[in-house]
DNA sequence: CTGTTAGCGCCTTCAG
DNA sequence: CTGAAGGCGCTAACAG
């Protein structure tokens, strides 16, 4: 491990020389940059950003906090974060906040943040008051990604246009008996987007002037699973929709398991639209509401690298086109039809299907 | 942000002791431990990382290589790597090398590792002899999982016994005119885990004394989708398997869509057995082959900690039980019987379903 | 059991 | 444009 003196001893130079030089910051006469840059080379030195960190005070680390890992949403938009502040040289700290249920999940604290990590991006984390007292007393630049962080900018989509934009569309199909799933047990109602969902399909069933049977509003923990024992439940009655909207595209696909399951086809006796555009959705021939979650990541962290490189020298990102002057940016959606919701009409001799139609009617 | 001095005085003892009462080494009183320990917390104090690791020489922080963070086997490795890695206060640095297709990825590179991380953990990541080189000059210490990484430790399944076992299934359950989803393009051949799961297809098939039709032997991306075009063109054929072995659960998910859009009934006309017990399989009912993907991060992080922690002080972990001598922990894996696999039997008045029945015949 | 004293490797004034 | 020197906050001997 070759250190900045080996370097600028091999160099011929001072370190401060070489720590400029390799900075790229100052002014350095090109050809000493040359011998500096070649010897650090040779060498394979690689500055210690620990010491770095520690000599300037800031680590160029962020800390992705998310309520888990492991489902696409989540996963997608880590992994755009990630890929977008590496082009700064900034690197992500992960900090799994091992939500189980929608209730229960770790803290966030002083001891996981407090000098290691320059900033914050939240992905769909409704913040807790002794948490935001805890940002605020470490004056951490943080931006939110879906649930919002008060006081703080924020990137999501309009998840009641979302929800409505495919209702309209079931809607315009000719339907008029609507479910929806996604709804979250009361307890779990801080979390904003289950919330806004249900708002938008709330809403816009009355505005369309039709009936919301509340038998057919299914609440569950917003998993495939929970929807699909949720939907099975309503299967086994004799009052049952003609279509079905979705919050979320893992549960439209749990609801379409088991309207097959339970001797329905998709979509000629239950149409199905969800939100996402879930990575399998387009297999499954799911219609759904589309949103970027690469976008959504980008965003954020274009936000953050924003504020945090303003003062520094050089080369800060401008803010995302769209962020408005109130910190808050909607990423849009658009309706991408497959085969899951159709018209309504009487029987024909289409094969039964998960995956409806190829082309819609 | 208080420094360990702030607390030294706070506490009316040396630095020194503030460091050893907060860490818990050496011998301290209890008394003056309680004092350090509650001018510390009245502080908020927390020792600063950075400073830390430039004193003692580690990091404390471990480089998680994936070639991809969205796709549900690595995300589940990542979270559980993640967990393990946080009780004994470990992070983990993501480095997400954004293999596109199986071909293209990044780099491992010197800037990337060096100074920054104690240690790395692979996951499924066949490694170049450049990088091999890399690691060697850099002396990390390496925990590999799926596959290998030469002259490290091992955590894995029997990738070809558990294909095996999915066979084995089909056979007994009367079929012999069986396909294969997942062989991977001559390109590609690498990836050892592709490899393998083929390897135990087409030994069992001969062990069982039955013909493999190379047309019925797919290859693609290891993707839903490019499993669902082969799955589409072979279906398009008059020369029709009545089972499927998949190499993946998401793989067999792609194949049941294009089965049931083509007019095949599952399990009926079709019986298809996945690997992995992927997250929705379950939802769709999916007969598989579980492997436990969590267990493996779990083994590689402690398997990785043991080497670590072995020389200081204090509280190493014993190696996962099941490492051998030689480096190698074999993670078993199990059938689970679901809906999508049937004895082939003539028609019954079975809804046609995506799913498969309830319950196997 | 506790205090003193060197650094760890780099960045950042401040001079020149 | 370049060099010298003082920390950044902590750990790790080494004394006592």
């Amino acid at each position: 491990m070759s250190t900045i003196s080996d370097v600028a001893r091999a160099a011929g130079v001072s370190v401060a020389t070489v720590s400029r030089a390799l900075r790229g910051v100052s002014t350095v006469s090109s050809q000493t940059r040359e011998r500096v840059l070649k010897a650090a080379d040779e060498l394979h030195y690689v500055a210690s950003p620990m010491a770095a960190s520690l000599a300037s005070g800031r680590t160029r680390v962020i800390g992705l906090v998310t309520p888990f890992l492991t489902r696409w949403f989540f996963a997608t938009a880590v992994s755009a974060v990630e890929k977008a502040l590496r082009e700064f040289d900034f690197h992500v700290l992960l900090i799994d906040l091992e939500a189980d249920s929608m209730l229960e999940r770790r803290a966030l604290t002083n001891k996981m943040l407090s000098k290691r990590v320059d900033g914050l991006i939240t992905i769909n984390v409704p913040i807790r008051p002794e948490e935001l007292t805890l940002l605020e007393r470490l004056g951490l630049p943080v931006v939110a990604i879906g649930n919002p962080v008060p006081g703080h900018p924020l990137v999501h989509i309009d998840d009641a246009l979302a929800v409505r934009t495919g209702l309209d569309h079931l809607v315009n199909l000719g339907h008029t008996r609507i479910g929806y799933a996604g709804a979250v047990p009361a307890r779990a109602e801080h979390r904003l987007v289950p919330r806004q969902r249900l708002t938008g399909f709330r809403d816009g069933m009355t505005e369309h002037g039709l009936a919301i049977q509340e038998s057919w509003v299914m609440s569950c923990d917003w998993s495939a699973q929970g929807a699909a024992r949720r939907a099975s439940e309503l299967f086994a009655t004799d009052n049952v929709p003609t279509a079905i909207m979705c919050g979320s595209d893992e549960m439209a696909i749990g609801v379409m398991s088991e309207a097959i399951s339970a001797g329905l086809r998709v979509p000629e006796d239950l149409s199905v639209v969800g939100v996402d555009d879930y990575y399998l959705s387009d297999v499954v021939r799911l219609t759904t509401v589309r949103q970027d979650v690469i976008a959504q990541g980008e965003a954020a962290a274009t936000t953050l690298l924003h504020t945090l490189l303003a003062t520094s020298t050089g080369s800060a990102p401008d803010l995302p086109s769209g962020m408005s002057e109130d910190q808050v940016l909607t990423v849009p959606t658009t309706l991408v039809r497959r085969g899951t919701a159709s018209r309504i009409r009487s029987g024909t001799g289409a094969p039964a299907s998960f995956l409806g139609s190829p082309t819609e009617h």
